[in-house]
DNA sequence: CCTACATATCAACTCCTGTTGAAACGTAGA
DNA sequence: TCTACGTTTCAACAGGAGTTGATATGTAGG
C-alpha cells in the first residue's frame, strides 16, 4: 500500500457515516449487509449512502457484489490489515518495546488461538 | 476509545501532510522530532504546520513536550493502538479466521518477539 | 534589556466534501 | 410488457477544512 492509498482510506474513515458503514461490516463478518441494511444501520439516506459506499469502495476497504434485487457489502480485511500496517511500518526502528501497545491491541481480538471473546 | 476519538483520530489521518508528521514520529520513536524538523520533513510552512500538530494533539495520536526553544514532538503510541482496536473491534463474531490477515499485518513488527527485521 | 530564533495564533480566502431532491438504472414478479 | 422495489447517478447548495501572510508568544544569548 502507497501513501496515496492509505491517505484515501484514512479520509474516508473520518467520516462518521463511513466509519459506522465500515464497523458494521467489520462486525457482520464475510457475508456482508445489503445496502438498505447499512443505510437503516447507519441511520443516513440511501442515495446518500450510496455516495459513501463509492468512497469506501474506492478506498479499498468494502466490496460488494450483486444478489438479486440487492447490492451485499462486505468488509475487505485485506485492505483494513494492510492500512494497519502501512500506518505502523517501521515503528521498531531500534526501539521494540514502543509499539508493543499497539499489538497488544489488535492480540484483544484472539483470532489467532481461537478462543472465544468479547462475551 | 469512542467514536467521536476515532472519527477525529481518521480525519486526522486522511490529510497528507498530517499522515507524513505521523509516520515520520512512529519512524523516529520515543525521542521524537522538533517542530521545524518536521516542517522540513514533511515540507509545509511552519504556522502551517503548527495548526496539523495540534489536530493530531487533540485528536490524541501526538504528545509534545518544550526542550528550550524547540517544542519536541512524538507519537502517542497508546493512542494508534486503540485507533486500531477500536477499528477492528468485534471482528471475529462467529467468524475467527476472517480477520486474521490484520493480526498478520501487525505480526510483521516483530516487536514482540525482538528478532531484528525490515533489513 | 535588546536581539535573534523557534513556534504558535489570527483573519481572510479558496477549495473540497457532504447533503438534498429529482431522476435514471437494473432486477424480479405478475 | 408493466409495475414495484432496490440502488445508483446527477446537479445544486451549504458548510467546513487547509493554505497563506502578518502578527504574537516564549525562550536563549549578548
Amino acid at each position: 500500500m502507497d501513501e496515496r492509498q492509505a491517505l484515501a482510506a484514512f479520509a474516508a474513515l473520518g467520516q462518521e457515516h463511513r466509519l459506522r458503514v465500515v464497523r458494521a461490516l467489520v462486525t457482520a463478518g464475510p457475508d456482508g449487509l445489503a445496502a438498505g441494511v447499512l443505510a437503516e444501520t447507519v441511520g443516513v439516506a440511501g442515495n446518500n449512502l450510496s455516495f459513501h459506499l463509492k468512497e469506501l469502495s474506492h478506498a479499498g476497504l468494502i466490496t460488494s457484489r450483486r444478489e438479486g434485487k440487492s447490492v451485499i457489502y462486505s468488509a475487505a480485511y485485506a485492505g483494513l490489515s494492510d492500512l494497519v500496517q502501512f500506518l505502523m511500518r517501521d515503528c521498531c526502528q531500534g526501539h521494540p518495546e514502543v509499539c508493543n501497545p499497539a499489538v497488544a491491541a489488535l492480540a484483544a481480538c484472539d483470532c489467532t488461538t481461537g478462543d472465544t471473546l468479547h462475551a
